[in-house]
DNA sequence: TTTAAAAATTTACGCGCGTAAGAAAAATAG
DNA sequence: CTATTTTTCTTACGCGCGTAAATTTTTAAA
């Protein structure tokens, strides 16, 4: 590393002996210049660390390499975990992730997308907020820069999707449920924030009347994104003054049951499948905490990995103009049952 | 909102019956032009939509208003929580927060460090990993722009630093735990990520030395972020080898505690303080799933309000007033018991 | 009303880099 | 070695806005 300081591409072509139109074909693809010339650039750079001043670049660029992301509620470890995903495969595709939350709330949510704007992103992964998103803005977005919805899809806009199939997946753990032990009632939210909820609900109706049964749901209130919260204080009142001590339950999401769970044990009632349990548990999602909950959740998985990746694959698709016809495609990836103590 | 798309300030001054370097003063800050002209501006605003370009903006400013906000492992709801703090505050502010995770990693925590030049921050709030940071490249930062450290201290740099008090908070745990019941051994980590571990360890020691008591230190392998799985697999050894089932244990952090009780419930120990109960259980951190534990988690909570308000007012005073002389004062917050029903 | 102060306007330059076009140089093919 | 292709160099302009200086207009004070 030298004494003297670089201030800009000019500088950096002179102790370099690159020219400056050169060295900024290389910053924008260091593979677009001869071998030779690479390597003395990079030569260059060992002795003078020299970065290009991002503003100035993307200025002028037809593209920027920004990624824009934006999930609704970052202090979810679900979304955390798919964000931190996400991100790994932007930056392995040479981009810089923005990541933004919105915090649950459909203003901040709007502030996002209207932000997102400033940086002027190459490319958006946007997971909506869900009933609460404003429909008109997350469309003008999504007709401004080549955008892919990942998590929860807003279909009137018949847009680019990736998610989770959550018919199947609740399918396959109302199946599972009912093949061994008591057929579950449903706990969901009156009003839930998310519209995943909703196909959930209406799987479990279906499935339950393809096995023949009475559908039962449970519809609390509560609006917030607190959902430990409200699955333990309406919990504790499904158990007390409905009296439900046994059976089987399965609720919307882990992180409603993470709270009834709570409220259970603390009203001394046992949840499992063993010998002196009655009531038993089921969430949906596998988030990262349902693997540490007394008992351990049985839940269904998303293809976290696949959605993601895939999520990533499609916008780059999309940047590369190589959509091949199905860019307003919804594309789901089906879910798996997580066997635990709970169910 | 017309039909006439605005392309930059040149043209927006037009519409707007405004000068250029006016219309500069404004967005620079509203309240540097006369009422009138500022109502003027809005008025224009309301049907023209026009935002000035960012990349343009900042390219020449003496000081962007971004501030960038790094934190260790944004999928720890803990730092998630702290994050979603400080953002809003720095919105409020009028700046523009930019966050950034290094998700456990020191790689990607110099990763960070490096990108955040390209944003020329007007200031910084970091949240350093820790032991594996790399001090140098954190001190250049701090040297480079207006830089507060929050959660986690690098002493050696001497720098402005706003935390939590772990000395204090393990102290009033310790005497709570001696007080009423068993006293307490203490699980740690033996390589603890974060240097704040070894406040508390040295704190119980302290502590236990001061009742009279010979303190017992369990310290486990692990190095990765994943305390939960670490409390729980090495809590189970805790439990079956040494034989662990009654007493009182204290964590080093909710999360081990949390993996721990997962464990313990596992085997069928009993943990709280009611009847029947033989061990007690207790963690630090008041993370935000402490209180959906089994039992509920009694821990010792930050003062999360006072850290992140004072760690974005003490970044406010480095930028704005030249730091009243106390810019590498460590600013401790009193940790609060927070008692539930584990012990 | 006169006068001083405050604010807006005009004019003009610069930031650091993208990018285009033609000339020159280097690598490759014949 | 010459002809052709590929790459680099030189030159030049523009992006959108910050900012400074001098001038004019507006507002507040006397």
């Amino acid at each position: 590393m030298s004494d003297t300081t670089i201030k800009n591409m000019e500088e950096f072509a002179v102790v370099s002996g690159i020219s400056r139109p050169t060295l900024s074909k290389y910053f924008n693809d260091p593979e677009s210049v001869r071998q030779s010339t690479k390597a003395k650039i990079e030569a260059a750079l060992e002795l003078h660390a020299y970065r290009p001043n991002m503003y100035a670049m993307n200025q002028n660029r037809r593209s920027t390499r920004n990624i824009g992301i934006i999930v609704p509620f970052l202090a979810d470890p679900f979304f955390a975990e798919i964000a931190r995903n996400i991100e790994n495969l932007v930056i392995n595709e040479g981009y810089r992730p923005i990541l933004l939350s919105s915090h649950g709330d459909p203003r901040q949510e709007v502030e996002n997308l209207i932000s997102l704007r400033d940086i002027k992103p190459a490319g958006v992964l946007l997971a909506p907020l869900g009933r609460a998103s404003n429909i008109a803005e997350v469309g003008e977005l999504c007709s401004e820069f080549p955008t892919v919805l990942f998590d929860c899809n807003i279909e009137s806009l018949n847009h680019a999707f990736v998610g989770h199939n959550n018919t199947q997946a609740t399918d396959i753990m109302v199946d599972y449920l009912v093949r061994t032990g008591e057929p579950p009632i449903y706990f969901e939210m009156k009003k839930p924030p998310n519209p995943n909820a909703n196909k959930r609900r209406l799987s479990y109706v279906n499935s339950m009347e393809r096995h023949g049964l009475e559908p039962s749901i449970f519809s609390v209130d509560g609006e917030s994104w607190n959902f430990e919260e409200i699955g333990y204080s309406r919990g504790k009142e499904l158990i007390s003054s409905k009296g439900i001590t046994n059976g089987t339950v399965l609720f919307t999401n882990d992180r409603l049951a993470i709270g009834f769970l709570a409220a259970a044990y603390e009203m001394g009632l046992r949840v499992g499948r063993g010998n002196g349990c009655a009531l038993r548990v089921a969430g949906h999602d596998n988030h990262p905490y349902s693997r540490f909950t007394c008992p351990a959740l049985t839940t269904v998985s998303h293809d976290y990995d696949a959605i993601s990746r895939t999520s990533v694959t499609r916008l780059f698709d999309l940047l590369e103009n190589r959509e091949g016809g199905h860019s307003t495609d919804e594309q789901l990836f089906p879910g798996k049952l997580i066997m635990r103590d709970s169910a």
